[in-house]
DNA sequence: GTCTATACACCGATAGAC
DNA sequence: GTCTATCGGTGTATAGAC
């Protein structure tokens, strides 16, 4: 992997020469997003990329080796500026008991995807035409990091048995050793029905968000923020609903 | 509108060289369909269409005026075999109180989109580069014959009062007027909770189908559709729970 | 590190012969 | 109705001069 395949960031031990490099990746991403946000994910060429820098295609292949190693930069960055606005919200906003703290993460979801659909649509739309992603699965890293946020926001306070308890249909013996066989890094420290009860929430949130983004829902104006909160919070008071109370279980929270 | 313009079908009435011309248009846009298949919606082409086909391009500039035009029939003809699909799955499954009719819907719905995932991105994915969508609004209708399935497996056991005293946020009086004022012909026979709910019921269905098509939820392997199936269970169950009974109310259901 | 020049593929669309 | 020929544009990528 070169260095431009990896996310531009500041660089403080570097030498003069990679300082430089560093500052041209950084502006070479930055100008590529903008021709997204301006004329959409699948019209993203090194061409027009190098058009608005005032620089010839060749110059671009000095920094990246491919069109796919631009567009995997790309990607990444919109997976980790993502989960910062999600964490972003969950940080900036104060306590309080009227709005919980995952459906302030949801309305940062929301946020971020309307005030970037292009780039929201570079991640959870159709994937690039002739767009291989690299083997590694580099962009599993920056997804597990949001679907973090939204695990101990939703589910965070509830213990292991408590969550194997929820009220819901029975899952299969099939899905549920599935489900316990997953990686520890993931979902895997939830049991069965909380990977289902978070899967859920997550489509549900997806969903309507996703909806929006493409213009499905544009009948609805400029109210689709309000009926997305509303739903999130029936989402939420459902979970809850769906998860007996601690003392019927024993223990205390394990995270 | 050319007879290109609209989705081929059986037609009897019609001359000899409009039954020929009705065959080849069909051939085209069966050709279209596979090559989406195969290639994926961003791929779509004339020429490759043509090249298929053992034809020129210039040959499929007889049938369709421009690239548009078929784009057009293939979204609108997507968007009808997966409101045939729902409706199939629902006319086709024999009542049983412990499968409602509408997770049947719900499953018909991700069984056609994880069949036909290419025609389902075509669909809800990113809009095709360089495609401007008619200004008619073709697709709008399509899109609402299938919304009319789901209001009708959802709600439509409901009255007006019922749906208008469901148990959930209050929403905006601004948001209600607008919700009030939509076309009767669309969700305007709903009171605003109504369409809200329904609302937030695509959303959930659809962005679980949506994750899975995309490939982010890979990690689940073949137990999607069970996971699946358990989430619009305890989606119907929420919404059935927030909907007050019928003698509470009064009246009778008015659909 | 950036440039010109180039190769080779693709695309939508049009003109005019048959 | 289909063809050849063509226009003008897109794209990825490489070679070699400076």
């Amino acid at each position: 992997m070169t260095a431009a395949e990896s996310a531009p960031s500041a660089s403080p031990g570097l030498s003069l020469r990679e300082r430089r490099r560093a500052v041209a990746v950084r502006e070479i991403v930055s100008t590529a997003e903008v021709h997204i946000t301006e004329h959409g994910p699948h019209s993203l060429s090194l061409r027009a990329v190098a058009r608005s820098l005032g620089m010839t295609v060749q110059a671009l292949y000095h920094y990246f080796p491919s069109r796919d190693s631009l567009v995997t930069v790309l990607v990444t960055k919109a997976y980790d500026d993502l989960a910062d606005a999600v964490q972003a919200a969950v940080d900036g906003t104060p306590d309080d008991p009227a709005v919980p703290r995952m459906v302030v993460a949801a309305e940062g979801y929301r946020r971020w995807a309307v005030t970037h659909p292009e780039r929201f649509q570079l991640i959870y739309g159709v994937p690039l035409r002739n767009y291989a992603a690299p083997a590694g699965g580099s962009t599993t890293l920056a997804l597990r990091r949001m679907s973090a946020i939204f695990q101990r926001e939703l589910l965070g306070g509830f213990t292991t048995a408590q969550l194997d308890a929820a009220d819901a249909p029975a899952l299969s013996p099939a899905l549920r050793e599935h489900l316990e066989r997953l990686p520890v890094s993931g979902f895997g420290a939830l049991p069965p029905p909380g990977v289902s009860l978070l899967l859920s929430a997550w489509g549900h949130m997806h969903g309507l968000v996703m909806l929006e983004v493409m213009g499905h829902t544009a009948f609805i104006g400029a109210h689709q923020g309000e009926i997305f909160s509303v739903s999130m919070r029936n989402m939420l008071e459902d979970i809850h609903r769906r998860i007996p109370a601690a003392g019927s279980t024993g223990g205390m929270p394990d995270q």
